[in-house]
DNA sequence: GCCCTTAGTATACTACAGGTTAGTGGTTAC
DNA sequence: GTAACCACTAACCTGTAGTATACTAAGGGC
């Protein structure tokens, strides 16, 4: 447990006690299967819609397209079709997506560490 | 967006480079509508099954029992019931939940701002 | 003209998370 | 003794998330 400064006390009322809404809110716009990762990997430069589905692995074009609309509604992701080509679409993250850095960061590391202990590279 | 101290850049390939497979293994433990939720009312002293039922509104006694039993096995939550009384039922929160410390504090700080967001209230 | 790629949409299907309702076995309250 | 509460479990249902496959419309390569 020392991957980094924790609090010596369990997360308890102070910093929780009006968490249960904030988290409902959160998940009802990032949680799900793909959200999160979708925004990760257009931040890792995957901008394309077809580089986008092979950088994750497993989503199928409808559901890629679904997550992309979503996020471009809650204005998460721009949508830049070339009017010359109209098959050249960029995607991309919005200035809002700053905000969720945070979030993205500490799941990830989380993540890492959790896949770690998991799978006994401890 | 002042909300705290941002990179200027996006969050884009130095940290996120590996966080698709870690952001999907951490979804996998703690994704779903009520995983983090659960732990959020544990630890704000809820620790009855009726209790949590109250707490976390609209959880229904057979998707919270599994819920429970989901985090029992993943180590993020203890049962103890006493043996005298069968009626009688603690549920506590284990050391490994202060590794979701972050992740929960970095969730809810979003989701509270995302939701004074979108009602407007900023 | 023919084939491949891109960026999707259409259709049809499946699976599973989650919800509803009801019920069980024990305990305490009156 | 019966009513209410606690901690669940069973059976069933629904809706959404996800899959598979095929298809379109445009551009580029040869």
């Amino acid at each position: 447990m020392e991957h980094n400064e924790q609090p010596t006390t369990y997360p308890t009322p102070y910093e929780c006690q009006n968490s249960l809404g904030a988290i409902r809110d959160a998940l009802f716009v990032i949680g799900g299967k793909w959200k999160l990762q979708v925004i990760s990997a257009i931040g890792q430069g995957h901008n394309r819609f077809n580089e986008l589905q092979r950088a994750l692995t497993g989503i199928s074009a409808r559901v890629l397209s679904a997550e992309l609309k979503d996020l471009e509604l809650n204005g998460f992701v721009t949508r830049k079709a070339d009017p010359n080509s109209p098959v050249n679409v960029e995607y991309g993250l919005t200035d809002y997506v700053h905000t969720l850095y945070d979030v993205l960061r500490s799941l990830t590391e989380w993540g890492e560490m959790h896949g770690k202990k998991i799978r006994g590279k401890d």
